[in-house]
DNA sequence: ACTCCACAGGAATAACCGGGCG
DNA sequence: CGCCCGGTTATTCCTGTGGAGT
């Protein structure tokens, strides 16, 4: 026990001489110079630079797919603004939000954008957690932007996840300000995955929010070698990673649409494999693994924590072997009934089935049986041993599997 | 050409929860 | 404490629909 115990340590430690700097690897690391992405920087810092000049910075969109370097251009840049401002005691503040971390939800974003101005160190006008209406809750912001006269640049990214769970309001609210305030003005730079964010928008949102963007693409299989090379050379100790599971790592994210997170992760995720195995070199193997690995366990995850209804949702489609809608919904009822549980409405079943589907559990096809209706024929994507293993815990479950 | 199945999936609304406020 | 507020989950009610059968 205590040997076994002893030997991931020693293997621990034997495998530090991997990696030298684990930092570099991380989806949050922005390095120094972002290669391939000069023109978008320039851009930017363009944009921007109307700071200096005592003028309100156009409000800007970008837009790409994931992992196309929106996040790390628009913070390279936002920093080095920060820092000449500071050096030329230009009075300017820069906030980065994240809308999809602080929960998707406008509330959460306000108090995130609070939180980070230090309203709350103020004596009156705080804005809690929770508790007060929305509008209240922006009034005070803006009311404090105003009184201090700041300079804001509201970086808000994924900004999409927002507007599709609590609707433009509050970015009406931020970019009418502007003509509001006396004193003080706010830029918002936007950061959407989504191309048709922009639709989804008010007009008059649209207008104003989007007075200036960029669309950054998809890096190439080439592009994306290289930017892994110059991050490997960062993190990686000299020979500890072969050039071929290098090159297999772009290739495997350029497979899809030239997403360098996903190159990064699956680079990370192999050395931590290797690492595991006490060898010192990474190689084409452990990336194959990384990949696995990666797919394997969003799901995994996903299963093991969701709630029972969604469990029983997901035995009710395996044992139905590529029923339709109606079919699951009888077997389900039929397993609640065993479980004594109070069954959910057929409704929410569908709704349940596309969240499994979202997260790539199962796979809905809709078929036509003409004058037998229509209905979605549902197949389970991942293997039956990985379902197991995430519901093995579930004691009162698996007497349900035969 | 028309019907009508067996649902899909949107909209409104209710039920419940956790946490701050007075 | 009870109340308010916003979030999440679930229900209720609903309109829409592709094509096999007639």
């Amino acid at each position: 026990m205590s040997s076994d115990i002893d030997n991931i340590f020693t293997k621990a430690a034997s495998g530090r001489s991997l990696v030298k700097n684990r930092q570099a690897l991380t989806i949050d690391y922005v390095p120094e110079r972002l290669p391939f992405r000069d023109e978008e920087t320039k851009a930017l810092a363009q944009v921007l630079s109307t700071i200096f000049k005592g003028a309100r910075p156009s409000n800007l969109l970008l837009f790409g797919k994931p992992g196309t370097g929106k996040t790390a251009a628009a913070r390279s840049v936002v920093d080095r603004l920060a820092k000449k401002a500071s050096e030329l005691e230009t009075d300017v503040t820069v906030l980065f939000i994240n809308a999809k971390i602080a929960g998707g939800s406008a509330y959460k974003v306000i108090f995130e954008i609070a939180e980070e101005l230090g309203i709350n160190k103020e004596r009156e006008k705080q804005v809690h957690f929770t508790g007060l209406s929305m509008g209240e809750a922006t009034d005070r912001v803006l009311n404090f932007i105003q009184r201090k006269k700041l300079n804001l640049v509201l970086v808000i990214d994924e900004i999409d996840s927002l507007v599709d769970r609590s609707g433009d309001d509050i970015l009406y609210n931020f970019t009418r300000a502007n003509q509001r305030m006396k004193g003080g003005f706010i830029t918002l730079i936007g950061i959407s995955n989504s191309l048709t964010f922009k639709d989804k928008l008010d007009p008059r949102v649209r207008s104003s929010l989007s007075e200036e963007e960029l669309v950054f693409n998809p890096y190439t299989v080439d592009q994306l070698r290289q930017i892994l090379q110059e991050r490997a050379k960062l993190s990686f100790n000299e020979g500890a990673i072969s050039e071929a599971a290098v090159n297999l790592c772009a290739a495997i994210a350029g497979r899809e649409h030239g997403d360098a997170r996903k190159a990064i992760d699956l680079l990370r995720v192999a050395a931590e494999l290797a690492e595991r195995e006490g060898i010192t070199k990474v190689d084409e193997k452990h990336v194959r693994d990384s990949e696995d690995r990666i797919e394997r366990d969003a799901p995994f995850v996903a299963l093991k924590n969701a709630p029972a209804h969604h469990k029983l949702v997901i035995l009710a489609i395996i044992k139905s072997t590529n029923g339709t809608t109606g079919k699951v919904y009888d077997i389900y009822l039929s397993f609640c009934k065993q479980t004594e549980q109070k069954p959910l409405t057929q409704r929410r079943m569908t709704q349940i089935i596309n969240e499994l589907d979202l997260l790539g559990i199962v796979s809905t096809d809709i078929v036509n049986q003409g004058r037998y209706g229509r209905s979605q024929k549902i197949r389970v994507m991942i293997p039956l041993t990985t379902i197991e293993e995430a519901l093995k815990d579930d004691i009162d479950l698996t007497s349900l599997i035969d």
